[in-house]
DNA sequence: AGTTACGGAATGAACATTCATTCATTGTCT
DNA sequence: AGACAATGAATGAATGTTCATTCCGTAACT
């Protein structure tokens, strides 16, 4: 038997169900923001009836935390599965930038949504954990990144992930606002620029 | 009569109650967000009934205009005035770093509303228009000094401005949600990283 | 037939906005 | 000056609307 996963990887029609409804519930909040947008058209775009919606979330709360620890999730999946966080380089942090470029630009919607603000207010305990499960392995790295030499140890942890994260976040944001079009080497610059902010560069040992 | 009519600033008492009605709407809004902050609780926490609102204001929708017109003039005022944007240098840029913690510390609910998202579909042309007011002559200092060899240019200017003011957003907003404690020593070194961040690291340049 | 799922009109609460009235100030008349 | 009228600012109960949620008739299964 495999270890148990947290959550039993049920595929029956109600789970079915269930995710179409997340999937067209975070479409329309991507779209018109959470206080924005009613339940009726929710579940008009889901195909189904209102009263439908409410057989499978209790409230709009409740969708609204199922639509965040999906998203959530996802995001983590893709960042962190089968990374080795444990040994920091500059190759890791590419990696992990091409995996948030992906999820930004394959789940705008999602993207969007994890970076709204106003949703703080609805998160239940469950889905406050579930933001650290993303920022603690994170934090890990870096402090390991720090204590071998690769990145600079004048900022503490979290506010280099807080800075990294918040410039990712901006231009992401101003694209989506129209201040900006991003193609692939825009990222890749945007990317180096941020290696600049938290590498170190008097390297040990090594000299030009 | 000759009334040498103050031109700037109006201060009748009509403008005045605008004005506290404007700062209270401020207050609530940042606390509860736009759409969580039904109308009675602004017109209470300025002290006034519903129905003198109303007079000043002919919507929820003018109001938020209004709000967002008098914190991002004050965000420009307190960046941009007496400062020569036409010579970047370094202690520009800190100077620049200085006057946003500044307005990020001292008016912060100023600043927490104009990072909201949820606004962006109640703002008319005009308040879009002050949006531009205070990019476009910061584009234009990255420009020259990226032309001076002072900035990398390897990012165009958009991008840059992008990278940089997500950075800044990310480390505030990551103290509002409580990720982080920022002491002056934190603000000065996230300040630094910033600026590897976007400085050419080059010899410098010339003028081409 | 019995049970479960579905849908969308119906319900009541919360909201933005209005409006009939009160209140305060200023001007006018004696 | 004092009494009175006129103006318009201020108010909050009343209004119509929008929304989240419920309920019940119908359809689809077993």
């Amino acid at each position: 038997m495999a270890t148990a996963a947290p959550v039993t990887p049920v595929d029956n029609k109600e789970s079915r169900k269930r995710k179409q409804i997340i999937q067209a519930a975070l479409r329309v909040f991507a779209e018109h923001g959470l206080h924005g947008t009613p339940v009726p058209p929710i579940a008009a775009e889901a195909g189904v009836g209102v009263g439908t919606l409410y057989r499978y979330f209790d409230s709009k709360e409740t969708l609204i935390n199922a639509v965040f620890r999906d998203s959530k999730h996802r995001l983590k999946e893709r960042l962190l599965s089968d990374l080795d966080l444990l040994h920091p380089s500059r190759s890791l942090f590419d990696n992990l930038w091409a995996r948030l470029t992906a999820f930004a630009r394959e789940e705008p919607d999602a993207f969007h949504f994890l970076e709204m603000q106003d949703h703080h207010s609805y998160l239940d305990p469950e889905s406050r954990h579930q933001e650290q499960a993303l920022l603690i392995p994170l934090g890990m790295m870096v402090v390991i990144g720090q204590r071998t030499g690769l990145l600079n140890d004048i900022m503490k942890p979290d506010l280099a992930i807080a800075l990294f994260w918040g410039a990712f976040v901006g231009v992401f944001k101003a694209e989506r606002l129209g201040y900006l079009t991003l193609d692939d080497d825009d990222l890749t610059r945007a990317r180096d620029a941020c290696w600049l902010a938290i590498a170190n560069h008097n390297n040990k040992g090594t000299q030009s």
